[in-house]
RNA sequence: GCGCCUGUAGCUCAAUGGACAGAGCGGCUGACUUCGAAUCAGUAGGCUGGGGGUUCGAGUCCCUCCAGGCGCGCCA
């Protein structure tokens, strides 16, 4: 990436100029790019002679004539000025721009990727809701935060694995097996009571009435303690089912379902509760064992095996989290958490110590809430009632790709208002679209040329000179830096800025360039300009699909 | 009370400690007789919640106050 080129350069320089005395010694800070609000000020900006000014003791303007002066001038570059304070702006070349059309082309889809990762393997777990009914749209963001994360560090040279976990043990799915029970029990007719604090919702009943069809009375037939499992089984399996076609439809595609259930049954929570003995990391109060994340530095301790003899939901993550890192050896895991469960990280923390894993290797990726709204109005949503708003009908009601976007477009730490009318009212002018449109554009613009007879075949990309021209290939040449920039701060809600971005350089591109051209005069630049489409097209479209949402060809 | 997050244009939100704080929507004014007007151009709109501090330089870091969200269970 030209940006790491131009840091490595700069980083030379200076230390060129040291050795050579024009510069006195001293340790180098970190060379930071930046891309300069005013485009006059050229495309790359540092103010590292700023910082520098303290140690070098020299006027900052001093300094930067002095690595400038030691700066190679390599083909890339095309324009080296200091400004005042100290600034060095550096100005792409016209001819180096031009030319990474055609690398652009010859690279395709997997343009803009980095290896930043190096090949590490990193799991992105998300999306793990109880599976007690369908996703709720709280859900939402965290799935499509998790997956997007999950595509960015894919781009960015990582090794990625989705996971979604199952939380099919404990006490809530036993308590989801009485509900299906009694469901079931009722669609056949028998007055079955509903279960004390059991889970309303008609998908329920519906999944029982299904069950009922497909299976039949046979489990009234038996004691109700031999049914309860097998029913709490069917159920789940049509709780998943219902789950991955809620994620399927906005394209999201898990690697590996983890049950909670297997780390019982394979010996996994024996093992790490023989690990904590070992580590002296247990203690009984009132017949509860206890995990000593105090001792730790966590601000709680935890409960691990409550004082009926059930493991509690902790056990399961500690063992959850020995078998991610120790047994399968993922060098990094990210959890996507809603911020309701942010008071847990300090003792997960804990827990990495606890099993002598570094902590840093893993990461609670914290979002705020989201705030569901209906033509600014809360919509006030009761779990307890059943009165929930599923997933599913908020992608039946705007669509997958506009749920993508919206739910990914704001940083992780914004508590974030979704209004439906909103997204929908927009639908026409919204942002969606725009960057949709804009490939749409494209493609058709190519379909008209290939009517016209008009081809990119021997396109010299150099003729592409107008200032339009050249935005738009500066534009698209950000991509790679988006994507470190997101993989680096987790933050892939910077993808959907660039879309608009880019895609607004492409529009810009089109009011003052005419691609295909009836004039015999223009056949050159039109075929220069049919390059350039074609990658504009390849670079919309590799970012769209980054964000998990369909490049359309006409709309 | 304690912990985490947030407060930026009318609304929803961006901005790796760097130069004059940006975008979409909404408002106003314009542009379709050759490639898609779901587009483009122009314009109005800000003491970045208040107050201190650190720094050559703060929307960003620290302290404090105010306001909002989420936690603080032998639930997950």
């Amino acid at each position: 990436m030209i940006k790491d080129d131009l840091t490595n350069l700069i980083a030379q320089a200076i230390k060129k100029a040291q050795r050579k005395g024009d510069l006195p010694k001293f340790e180098v800070p970190e060379v930071i790019l930046e891309h300069p609000k005013q485009a006059e000020r050229g495309d790359y900006a540092t103010p590292v002679c700023l910082q520098m000014a303290r140690l070098a003791r020299m006027a900052p303007m001093e300094i930067a004539k002095q690595v400038v002066k030691r700066l190679p001038r390599i083909e890339a570059i095309g324009q080296v000025e200091i400004a005042h304070p100290g600034y060095i702006n550096i100005t792409l070349s016209q001819q180096w721009l031009t030319q990474q059309v055609e690398d652009i082309l010859a690279t395709g889809e997997t343009w803009g990727n980095i290896n930043l990762g190096r090949g590490r393997k990193v799991q992105v777990e998300y999306g793990s809701a109880n599976p007690t009914g369908p996703l709720h749209v709280g859900f939402g963001r965290n799935v499509v935060l998790g997956d997007g994360l999950a595509n960015v560090l894919a781009a960015a040279g990582y090794e990625v694995q989705r996971e979604y976990y199952v939380n099919d043990a404990g006490t809530q799915m036993d308590l989801f097996g009485e509900t299906m029970y009694a469901r079931y029990a009722q669609a056949l007719g028998r007055d079955e009571p509903f279960p004390e604090g059991g889970y309303p919702g008609p998908y329920i009943e519906e999944w029982a009435r299904e069950i009922a069809a497909e299976e039949g009375d046979k489990y009234l037939h038996m004691p109700r303690e031999e049914a309860l499992p097998i029913l709490r089984d069917l159920g789940l399996a049509k709780v998943l089912a219902c789950i991955r076609e809620d994620v399927e439809s906005l394209g999201i595609y898990y690697d590996n379902w983890f049950s909670e259930r297997t780390l019982y049954e394979e010996g996994y929570f024996d093992r790490i509760m023989t690990l904590l003995r070992q580590g002296d990391y247990l203690f009984t109060r009132e017949g509860a064992v206890w995990f000593a994340a105090t001792r730790l530095g966590a601000d709680k301790d935890e409960v691990l095996i409550r004082s009926n003899g059930e493991p509690g939901y902790f056990a399961s993550d500690i063992a959850y989290h020995y078998h991610k890192f120790v047994v399968r050896g993922f060098d990094w895991v990210i959890d996507v958490w809603g911020a309701d469960h942010q008071g847990h990280v300090p003792r997960m923390k804990a827990m990495m110590q606890a099993l002598g894993l570094d902590p840093e290797r893993l990461t609670l990726l914290i979002y705020q809430l989201v705030t569901l709204k209906r033509g600014g109005e809360v919509v006030r949503l009761s779990k307890r009632k059943g009165e929930i708003v599923t997933l599913r009908e908020i992608i039946d009601e705007v669509g997958p790709d506009a749920v993508r976007f919206f739910l990914l477009s704001r940083s992780v730490d914004s508590q974030m208002d979704f209004d439906l009318d909103l997204a929908k009212e927009q639908s026409e002018r919204n942002p969606v679209y725009y960057v949709q449109y804009a490939h749409a554009r494209i493609a058709s613009i190519l379909r008209y040329a290939a009517e016209q007879g008009a081809t990119a075949e021997g396109g010299d990309v150099s003729l592409l000179t107008h200032p339009s021209e050249l935005a738009l290939i500066r534009q698209m040449l950000l991509l790679p830096e988006v994507i470190e920039q997101a993989a680096l701060n987790l933050a892939p809600h910077h993808l959907t800025y660039y879309a608009q971005d880019l895609a607004a350089a492409f529009h810009v591109f089109y009011r003052d360039c005419r691609v295909v051209s009836s004039d015999p005069a223009d056949a050159e630049i039109s075929r220069a300009r049919l390059k350039l489409a074609q990658a504009a097209k390849t670079v919309l479209a590799r970012t769209l699909h980054l964000m998990g949402m369909n490049a359309p060809e006409s709309m």
